[in-house]
DNA sequence: ATCCTCGATGGCATCGTTTACAGTCTTGCG
DNA sequence: CGCAAGACTGTAAACGATGCCATCGAGGAT
């Protein structure tokens, strides 16, 4: 039924070596031999076999992309640019879901799945506790991770302290003293970024000699609801904060509903920044540390390819820059005068 | 390197005949005879290589997902149904994006990528015109296409035309007369689900005997940026109306930004629908007309699946029932008692 | 003129399964 | 007690490329 490289060796008059070697661009083939077969290749309407070829030569030109979801913004930007890499460097993709660990309705585990499948890896930002994590490393395959580190893997992140302390000192340049937060849950082990973004906020506090009151510290699981039920949690206390960072956009943008169900306005009369640079946030008005998430899949994806090409030997992890946005959701401390040329550093 | 069927033969006494047929669950193989090479299978850490599998069988164990974007929200909604049916199916998810026939930084085509490499295809919402939707098709494999119709192909969609309709009668149940859209763009060839709500609007209009006003027709190319400058621009208008219909979530959040623009509230001064049930509108307060969007790629994913398994002879295209969620952002025109019983038809 | 080098090509084993086909061994039945 | 029908298992030929090695010429150096 389908026409094989036998055919059109035959149709060329050459040899299947030769077919093979002039299709795929190798030296040492005559220009006019390879104009030939390339001809007639293309007028037999000839495909290659990639199971035949995979089997032949032992590399499977697909690369797996894990990943814990597929639907939120954060993965399906990433994979998006993941995507663009991949599809002009001709390497097929993989994708699959690693599932929420938490809702456990038994997905076969992913590692087996890819033994021999994918001739390398791309790991989105998998919460470093999950237990399939450790058997894909194990595959000892080239990879790259994106929003997540482990040792010995090359991995491209945002900083997320240096984010998290711009976004801190944003507020504390408008005059806040009383800061509160938004993370994301006190009992799990929280991940990279989680952490990195705490440490971030703490180190800014500290270089400004404002102590940090633990009541102002709230929790909102990296979910619009939990950050509405946050900031509610922070609007109700004793004395309530004047600005608030929550470690995610998405946690924002339930503080800004929060504010809003209490007849707040943002910006005016509590500030509220987040971090990650989500699509909604211009249209809400978000100040937020935006990171270039479709870059970070680019670069992962390059770095893998590179990776792959010139064997392990340089695995580098690379950080990319964010960048502070403001918007109108912060604003300055009532009766504060702004310092905005600090912002800049 | 690798361990191969041979390996496991050995190990256990048998020719890798019976290896093939005890680890792959075919009849006519003694089970204890079965039990002993699935145990020596898994002790010896064996993976099938899928490249010689496929080639000896002329299976590939994959599906292609076809799409116009990745990183859009039902795009990746309706991706992670897909996944999850396939993952559990064991086939892989092999994902392609055909780009954006508008930036044509020439993307290469995909159809002859997908030829000998998958069995078959999902086809999320490309757009009919789209030059390469005809190569796709020309393939002639298992397909199943989801939010667009095509003769001969089976696909799931919502019935666009009802949930237009659903929209629009809410909104004259309000009592609303003048009422503008929000529609994708006035020159490109529709694409279904577009040409579709238009004529839902339509229906409802002239079954209510309302005439249209052809000046409350605005376009906003389905974006939030173009929903706004509709929005804006029937706001200005000598009339303006007293509620819109937007053929999409994202557009009647631009709309609801352009409202508040002007000092305008949403459901009280002008009412605003939409259809998709987009995430963020339940955040927004939007109205809406929401589709089971998961749902959706996993009933196209299970069809193919079926499809492939039963031969060609079923190819039923599916239409999934909507839903209009009411929410903040409408509300009766001044002066009327709104009749909300006759929503729930 | 002779030897060597090197580019272009062909021959053929190989990759690791699947699967048609052909055995062998029970076992039930006439 | 012989025989056919199964159930189980083995043999070996595909599947369609790749890649090592051998071969063949044509120049160039000596």
């Amino acid at each position: 039924m389908g026409i094989t490289i036998r055919d059109v060796a035959e149709a060329s008059g050459v040899s299947t070596a030769t077919v093979s070697r002039a299709l795929r661009g190798l030296p040492n083939v005559d220009e006019r031999t390879r104009a030939r077969v390339q001809r007639i290749a293309a007028e037999l309407d000839y495909v290659i076999s990639p199971s035949a070829s995979r089997l032949a030569s032992g590399r499977t030109g697909s690369i797996a992309v894990v990943t814990p979801y597929i639907a939120r913004w954060f993965f399906s930007t990433v994979l998006s640019g993941v995507e663009g890499v991949l599809h002009t460097a001709d390497m097929d993709l993989l994708l699959t879901c690693i599932g929420d660990h938490s809702n456990s309705r038994q997905r076969s585990p992913v590692a087996p799945r890819l033994r021999r499948r994918v001739d390398g890896m791309l790991i989105i930002a998998v919460p470093p506790a999950d237990p399939q994590l450790q058997d894909l490393i194990a595959l000892d395959m080239p990879t790259s991770m994106i929003g997540l580190t482990a040792a010995g893997v090359p991995s491209v992140t945002i900083d997320d302290v240096a984010a998290a302390r711009l976004a801190t000192q944003h507020l504390i340049n408008l005059g806040h003293t009383r800061i509160g937060t938004i993370s994301g849950s006190p009992s799990q082990t929280p991940f990279t970024a989680e952490f990195d973004r705490e440490a971030g906020f703490a180190q800014a506090m500290s270089e400004a000699n404002i102590q940090v009151d633990p009541m102002l510290e709230a929790y909102g699981h990296f979910s619009i609801e939990g950050g509405e039920a946050a900031m509610t949690a922070l609007l109700t206390q004793a004395q309530p904060p004047t600005a608030v960072f929550a470690l995610s956009d998405e946690m924002a943008f339930g503080a800004l509903r929060a504010l809003r169900a209490h007849d707040l306005r943002p910006g005016k009369d509590v500030s509220v920044v987040g971090v990650d640079g989500h699509d909604m946030a211009e249209y809400l008005g978000l100040t937020t540390v935006i990171q270039p998430v479709v870059e970070l899949g680019r670069i992962a994806a390059e770095s893998l390819l590179a990776q792959m090409r010139e064997g392990a030997a340089q695995s580098e992890s690379t950080q990319v820059a964010t960048q502070l946005v403001v918007r109108s959701s912060t604003g300055p401390v009532a009766g504060h005068r702004s310092v905005p040329s600090k912002d800049a550093r």
